[in-house]
DNA sequence: CCCTGGCACTCGCCGGTCCTGAGTGCCAAG
DNA sequence: CTTGGCACTCAGGACCGGCGAGTGCCAGGG
């Protein structure tokens, strides 16, 4: 149904259509790309391409732009992932492995993919609930208010204030302390809220409502509420002209936390690059495709990374810059 | 030279054009305001406004613009501050009431501020340096890695890696920690480079060169590189239509730290409430204009908060909004 | 059966022209 | 100093026509 020509056509009109954003037509492809057929056959071509859905024109008389299943189709099938040069290479590396903390590998790993491919980067913070507790630690702010602070093995660091039912003075907080890192320590986020059951046990009748007030606190704020931050850089990159409903309706979504965690968590949680294109986000992103990729060492994926563009986009660039920073992010983590 | 009349027909101009975006002419104006003259003796006293620059036409035949002097003689003496509605006031207290610590009432600020007056809002953290020390945190990470945790008395928790020159044990990490914290407690941030010196005669020979390596962390990344993070929301209120020269350009600056410091710095730290007009606000954001306000309590803020437009901004409602926004938050912090 | 050249047709874009209307500056009179 | 009158300017919208890129269809040829 579609022969090989076809599909030549088919990437070949993307690739025009990326690189120049004007409908593309029969003779222009001809020229551009070494098919050796006439104008009159690629028309033919077209014709069927656009049958099975794959290409339409704006209007009569127009050349052909590629649909998101034209997209979807170039993607899967007919274009590679393009390998970054030796120096976008070590420019990365380079610009990594100066990072001296979660927040600085997040904030310069958004920036460098914003700058490497022209679009809007999107990182997501490692999970909580996939990392382990490396240490918790209680800080007085007032009579029966501490603020709690989390470590991850991931290197987050999150904080929280708790009220505690009794009043609490610094020794009591040391114990407490103790106690709770002894009863926590390495364990993974995910599975506290299912142990804390055994608490009880291990603290004495006294300090039990104020261990179960911050055990509460944990497993509330971080755990249920599945606490996963998502940072946006590059938002300057999106280009007026390629979204007809205007800029305010992406940059809308992009402020929206929630959008963007459903939009990375509808990507899977596999460690590979994947590509969604157009209408595939949703209403709201429908002129938008997403290329991302899991990132952290392991088989399972601690979080995700990727750019956000107008569907008309790069993509096998895209997908090589993506790829590669995830990977230098995971053996960045990994050291750490 | 400018007597009330003339006055009054620049304060009706900034107000018809602030509302309409549309060059206001001599008839709409005594249509809409109720001056009591006719629209010649109006063209007459345009005639001088332009003359001393406070209005421009865009072109012959058009009606008037107010240039940024324009706005700036308006906002000094011809508008007040307009209070907020009653059902503004409840919606901000409870909005913010609702926060539990401070990257939460940061992030509440800065969607509030940009909701109440649909503009681009800016809050900076509170400032390191007027910070004291409320608690120093450190964990071990590897034989010669900690993780560095400063908690001060404005809430801001901020975390570091040190790499210390000798391998230390969970026993040293302990007396280190209170070591320094004996040393640093209550201190200012500001001051702790200056008594860096007097360190040595507090710890042992041994330990002295992980101490120094830990508070020349604190010295650098906290305190000289001054660490004054900002954060922006609201970026979606940006309508294509008030920036001439593309969305781009601001989208640009508002990703960029630096412009934003600069931009908040150069308002001075005074707390009330302060504005910034087009090109006063350098080459970059001339288009734009800043309303902003210092906050926390005491008489020298602790950091800056406001909103960013176009110079086509309504003022008076920016800074009432402003204003309370700030009151409100310099409370919240108070109370924690 | 597929490719090709030819041909008539479509229609968005570009540039020119004209017109309208809002707004102005100037002036002379009150 | 204010006012009505008046001539003038000019941006923007409507209209028009030609150009050209691009199309679909068809008949002929490998």
């Amino acid at each position: 149904m579609l022969d090989d020509r076809k599909l030549a056509v088919l990437r070949a009109i993307v690739e025009d259509f990326v690189s120049t954003n004007e409908p593309v037509g029969s003779k222009s492809l001809v020229d551009r790309h070494n098919l050796d057929v006439s104008p009159a056959t690629i028309r033919n071509d077209m014709a069927v391409l656009e049958e099975q859905g794959f290409i339409v024109q704006p209007h009569t008389s127009a050349g052909r732009v590629p649909t998101d299943q034209g997209y979807r189709l170039f993607v899967d099938r007919l274009s590679g992932i393009k390998p970054l040069s030796t120096a976008e290479r070590r420019a990365i590396e380079t610009f990594l492995a100066g990072a001296y903390d979660l927040d600085d590998v997040v904030l310069r790993t958004v920036r460098l993919l914003a700058q490497l491919t022209r679009q809007v980067a999107v990182v997501q913070y490692p999970s909580l609930t996939r990392s382990a507790v490396r240490h918790i630690e209680l800080v007085p702010l007032a009579d029966r208010r501490l603020l709690l602070v989390l470590i991850t093995d991931t290197g987050r660091v999150e904080q929280r204030t708790v009220e505690v039912p009794g009043k609490i003075g610094d020794d009591a907080i040391s114990h407490l302390r103790a106690v709770l890192n002894a009863f926590l320590d390495g364990r993974k986020l995910a599975d506290v809220a299912s142990v804390v059951a055994e608490l009880p046990a291990k603290v004495t009748q006294s300090e039990r409502p104020n261990a179960a007030a911050v055990l509460s606190v944990i497993v509330e704020t971080l755990v249920e509420r599945n606490e996963e931050r998502v940072i946006v850089g590059g938002a300057s990159n999106l280009t007026p002209a390629d979204f007809s409903r205007g800029l305010q309706e992406v940059l809308e979504a992009l402020e929206e936390q929630v959008v963007l965690m459903r939009l990375l968590g509808d990507s899977g949680d596999h460690a590979s690059v994947t590509v969604r294109i157009g209408s595939e986000n949703g209403q709201r992103l429908r002129g938008t495709s997403l290329v991302s990729s899991g990132y952290g060492a392991g088989e399972r994926a601690l979080a995700r990374l990727g750019v956000l563009g107008p569907t008309r986009m790069d993509y096998p660039t895209a997908m090589g810059a993506v790829g590669a920073v995830a990977r230098y992010v995971g053996q960045i983590l990994a050291e750490s």
